[in-house]
DNA sequence: CCTGCAACTTGACCTTGGTCAAGAACTCCA
DNA sequence: TGGAGTTCTTGACCAAGGTCAAGTTGCAGG
């Protein structure tokens, strides 16, 4: 059973260099294994953020406060996905970000240590790791793109298509925060467009 | 004075990685120099982005049309920054972006095909696009969170803060488009708190 | 030096989305 | 199974920022 919680994130490393069995095996040995009840926090704003982590099976969000102690919110990680503070993660310094389960949560930590074992001893990590943050930057630009270019109906519209599989995991409130507005703009939004 | 140009871009490099003479020199050779005038397009929307251009000297912008034409400034990019249509760039396929010289600007550009080639010749480099791609990256998310929790004004003083030198290569427009506001709205605010 | 276009400003009005507060509807355990 | 807290909805009102159009200013090229 050891060996089955790891399979996920084999394959996901698996989609952009090949592995012998011995680093497999190195690589998964130097993974935090982790578990979040439902609201757990695994990062606060002000800590400095030492891990990548890879979910494993439930949901997180990461998300700010700002002036008004309003959430915000950044990201969300379905199972298959990578969440940090990237930020605090490759400075250092200590970051602004919270990091929540949103169910009950299943996760893999890399700590920044064990990252860097990591790409020391089997360098080709490097590759996989420029591609996963190449593809999390595209993403993170389009988002930008949409923030600037779409109204909120359109920018709901795309998230409900793109990501079906966290809508139902998800109350009105995280996806209003994720969309940019506010929840009972969010209510009477989907009334008026009979979405529901 | 061939050996002049590249000093810029050897030291962008050697921030994060060191190079060998020789390998210096092969990674110069694999770039391509290129010369626009002001308003020159570097790359149009439905073109595929197949290099990944460094700013030697100028500077340009990256914006998308929305459905009703309207320029969205996604990023700028001043004398040793790097700019590409990075989702394009990456999957290969056409991109909605359009990349344009803001004044009379020098490149040099690697193609996705030498990038491969540099890559395979000399794996450190995958340890600096993978950092110069987190650092992006990072800026991308961090953009994202102001569009989400601060005024527009507030989102000016930030940028005239961060990017002083660009405010002077700037026309109020494209100022205007970066921080997401129409131009009529800019003058407006701007006059509202004396900033001009 | 002048002209013609691009950039900036401004007025009047409009739209999208926010605020605050109160009520209704869930849910989750004890 | 019955509160106690959430979460969602809704009304009345508000504010940030957009639209359109008409000036004005500024400046680059002929």
């Amino acid at each position: 059973m050891m060996h089955h919680s790891f399979e996920l994130i084999l394959a996901n490393i698996g989609r952009h260099i090949s592995l012998t069995a011995e680093e497999s095996s190195y690589f998964t040995q130097l993974l935090r294994p982790g578990h979040y009840a439902r609201r757990e926090l695994l990062l606060m704003e002000g800590a400095v953020c030492t891990d990548f982590t890879f979910i494993v099976s439930g949901c997180m969000k990461s998300y700010l406060l700002d002036q008004q102690q309003k959430e915000h919110i950044l990201t969300f990680a379905a199972p298959d996905w990578w969440i940090a503070d990237i930020n605090s993660f490759i400075t250092g310094n200590p970051g602004n970000l919270f990091i929540q389960a949103i169910s009950e949560t299943h996760t893999l930590a890399l700590s920044r240590r064990n990252q860097e074992i990591l790409l020391r001893e089997i360098p080709k990590f490097e590759r996989c790791f420029r591609i996963l943050t190449e593809r999390a930057f595209a993403a993170s630009l389009q988002r930008n793109i949409d923030a600037m270019s779409l109204s909120a109906l359109e920018r709901f519209e795309k998230f409900r298509l793109q990501y079906p599989y966290l809508l139902s995991l998800l109350s009105d409130q995280e996806i209003a925060s994720y969309i940019g507005v506010t929840p009972s703009f969010f209510s009477r939004m989907l009334k008026k467009h009979h979405l529901k």
